[in-house]
DNA sequence: TCCATTTGTTCGCCTTGACGAACAATCGCT
DNA sequence: AGCGATTGTTCGTCAAGGCGAACAAATGGA
């Protein structure tokens, strides 16, 4: 994940924040008024000069009412799918639960999908993860009770839940069988 | 989005770098050494002192293999389930088109959730989204054609499809109609 | 055309971040 | 205990970021 960043933060920063600021559509004179902020400080950051100090680049990203990571992350990700039982069998496999990681997302943002099918009437315990992963899963069959241990919810196809995967949190099975998407956002 | 931003960044920055390192489980110095910087440095940062420069907390985050943003941007959302069917039609209702923006998600990360129902053998254009738009897709029921107008994708219930949504895409139904879900990350 | 305005870049000055050393506090081993 | 190593904090120094002013280029009315 983090071997894949520009060497350095300005190859992507300047781009990104010239862009950002064109997309606004206001002018360097503008945005440094706004932002409370000279313009040759912003000219030096967009030519690709300079290593900003983060409160500068918030002032930068809040002024053009753009989240701080699009100023330092490089761009998107794109086309991809992942075709319903498709699923390469994959690792921890407890008891019948079957977790397939189904694609594990390009660098930069790191997301990952898993298809995961639960047994009839089981229930499948899950550790917290690491700080800022977020869950969200679809039901596509059947129906189960899924989220945070303290507070599981009931769920039938078609159903959204997200929850943040940082505590314990479980998947029971009330019909045969369910099947979900499951997209892990590391963040 | 902007507003819900600390007033400093280091109100954020401090507690955020503090909780990586002791997740990695390393000393100050150690990880002062692996970055390359200064223990000093480090110290005040935790501290919540100084204004660290963009190259400075990068040089952190790769260390510490977190990303970026999780130094810099606030912690998570929570539980939050959406019920099928439980759309709430809503605007851009474009022929037999129906999107319900099911939610806004809370402040922080801008993700929004539609459940989208395609009338059949409809197509829908999509102009492009701001730059950084994400979108995730899962069809719950029907077969539909979907992705940037350049290349669509076939799609059945349970197929995942994401894509960027910076260019202009489609969706045709296939079947006699199709639903499905659309997470739209505006990161 | 001319002039006024606004664009973005380049210049010194001053503040401030980052460094390394010296520091006190804590831990670990014998 | 006793001592060595390591923890995290505080100090002075130096380099670098951010500032405002002065600058040249491009724009746009009258």
């Amino acid at each position: 994940m983090s071997d894949s960043r520009a060497a350095t933060a300005l190859e992507v920063i300047a781009p990104a924040l010239r862009h950002a600021r064109e997309d606004a559509g206001i002018s360097l004179n503008e945005l440094a008024k706004r932002a409370g902020l000279a313009k040759s400080t912003l000219s030096q950051l967009e030519s690709g000069a300079g290593n900003p100090s983060v409160e500068t680049l918030w002032a930068v990203a809040a002024t053009l009412e753009v989240p701080f990571s699009r100023l330092v992350e490089p761009p998107a990700p794109h086309v991809k799918v992942i075709r319903s039982g498709r699923a390469p069998k994959l690792g921890s496999e407890q008891g019948d639960f079957a977790a397939g990681l189904l694609s594990s997302c390009p660098a930069g943002a790191s997301r990952d999908l898993y298809e995961i099918t639960l047994p009839p009437e089981q229930e499948r315990h899950a550790e917290p993860h690491h700080r800022g992963t977020i869950e969200h899963l679809v039901v596509t069959s059947g129906t189960l009770r899924a989220g945070p241990a303290a507070e599981p919810v009931e769920l039938e196809p078609g159903d959204y839940l997200t929850f943040s995967g940082e505590v314990a949190h479980v998947y029971r099975t009330l019909s045969r069988q369910a099947t979900a998407l499951l997209i892990m956002e590391h963040k």
